[in-house]
DNA sequence: GACAAAGTTCACGTATACGTTAACATTATC
DNA sequence: GATAATGTTAACGTATACGTGAACTTTGTC
């Protein structure tokens, strides 16, 4: 377990109500990260990866960064856009 | 290849206009499939998860069969309500 | 084939993801 | 430290996912 998730054990006691909110942005935060990392894997600016999906730097930086939830859809086209594929399970 | 995938090479080679929107169809086909195969895995019934995701049964219906995208968040409430964790690889 | 349970579809309203612009911040590169 | 390239954030408009109720269809079950 890293600080990252000590921290937010020690806050979830501290302050219960705190949990709910943080789970989803928690999740969110992961998925944006990884798809920071996919682009910075693929050697690309968030310039690049926007002219790919015909639209701006300003929706790819949201996305990375504060995005609260994004579709499936966009998911898929921002994979593709660094050359990945987005695998998908339910198990 | 099953029949389906047969039918949609034919439709194909008569008419390329007809991949493109059909792509995007067929993505969310398999994910409404994936999901409904997921609930019925679990002996749901389409009602018993719309209370779990305090919906109605007309919207998991929607989901399972017409949706033309999805929330990441939807899909992984969806995947909870069914007792089932929901995967995300960008490869 | 009557009845109930489960599922489908439509229509309309609301919440929100995304497009876009502009101003600002950060990080190279010289 | 000036300049350019890259990234961030806020604000506002539009497109669309989702909530909901009602009418209908399908699928058991007797």
């Amino acid at each position: 377990m890293d600080d990252l998730d000590k921290y937010i054990e020690k806050r979830i006691q501290k302050n219960p109500g705190f949990a709910k909110c943080f789970d989803q942005g928690y999740e969110q935060f992961k998925i944006g990260a990884m798809l920071k990392q996919a682009r910075l894997d693929a050697g690309l600016t968030q310039e690049q990866v926007a002219e790919k999906l015909h639209t701006k730097k300003s929706a790819i930086s949201r996305i990375e960064n504060h995005a609260e939830d994004i579709r499936l859809s966009t998911l898929e086209s921002f994979a593709a856009a660094v050359g990945k594929n987005l695998r998908l399970e339910v198990a």
